[in-house]
DNA sequence: TGCCAAACGGAGAGTGTCTCCGTATAGTTC
DNA sequence: GAACTATACGGAGACACTCTCCGTTTGGCA
């Protein structure tokens, strides 16, 4: 890639992670996206052919943390239950790190044709692992998947309403319950 | 209103409703449905400001439906947990009937300026009626705000990745299971 | 320095929501 | 049943947004 192409692109990814994370998905003109980073509107679409490719981009380095973030809580020196509602706080939480994530991700999960594809499997894969590392102590026949879009339909939820850490830690705990061995 | 006025509105709402279903909120073009009610956009956006507002007259008569439901099931010969179960899984179908208004409902809950408040303020209602009807099966401190999210959220991911009954059925049993009480 | 593939950027096509205002008509009054 | 007026109609178009085409510019190499 040319250094002047290089530049570009890296500005407009930067210009629009601010955008994104203050406004949400769906208040952001890719118009906007481009005066903010100084090029014409050819210009963004030569790099992000769709909004959505974007957004992706945008997200890229954040679902690294994910899977830190499942070490950590299986590492903790703790109840099953309190590891479990430390990843689900967690994960939560870096769902609702940008306004509309956890919509747009949740929405995509089981998708294979998104463009947020790869960071689903992701998610699937971190809750997974948490699983396996539980072991016994989640109910019997819980499944990744499920998990994955309980949580994602609440960090939705308290992303769409803004809810404070507490109403949403009230929530978790229900469906952290629910997922303990009966 | 003038006769050729009411004729026009009752019109406008049974096109949408039909466009509004098969298509969901965001793919029917306010066009599309003055097209089909055969009259001009300035005759649709007199009666309804708004594609939200349309979307509210649209789900009049199905909010009904709600309290009726929780009736049902707290009148069922059966346990706290499958008198739970049935409110919860008749909840999320009435959410998902209309593609996309789980998540529109759902994100308006709390807000009292939302065109849809006063679906809302049904959901809730009913929510708070099973918590009483069901008293102290269920985890002390619950509230009708929580279970109304919990529901909601799960039917909008339900809703966007069109799951079938089974899958909302077992995360609604995780979701039932944490609130009864320990 | 000169070349040219790569990149730029703006005009504009296509689609959507919503408005303005001249025209048509329902319903009343004589 | 004719005239009148408040009410309603409907289409042209303003404005916003996503995305494309293509003539122009420029980075990097020989």
């Amino acid at each position: 890639m040319r250094a002047d192409a290089q530049r570009n692109r890296d500005r407009i990814v930067e210009v629009a992670r601010a955008l994104f994370r203050a406004k949400g998905f769906d208040a952001v003109s890719m118009d906007e996206v481009a005066k903010g980073a100084e090029v014409g509107p050819g210009t963004l679409y030569r790099h992000f052919p769709t909004k959505e490719s974007l957004y992706d981009a945008v997200l890229e380095a954040w679902a690294e943390k994910v899977n830190a973030a499942v070490d950590r809580a299986l590492s903790l020196d703790a109840s099953a239950r309190e590891q479990l509602l430390t990843w689900l706080t967690d994960y939560a939480a870096m769902l609702t790190e940008h306004k509309g994530a956890a919509a747009r991700i949740t929405a995509a999960l089981g998708d294979p044709g998104s463009p947020f594809a790869a960071k689903c499997t992701t998610y699937v894969n971190a809750n997974q692992r948490l699983i396996d590392g539980l072991d016994s102590a989640l109910r019997p026949g819980v499944e990744a998947m499920q998990i994955s879009r309980l949580v994602g339909g609440m960090a939705a939820v308290a992303d769409n309403s803004e809810l404070p850490a507490e109403s949403v830690a009230s929530m978790l705990a229900i469906v952290a319950d629910g997922l303990l061995a009966p």
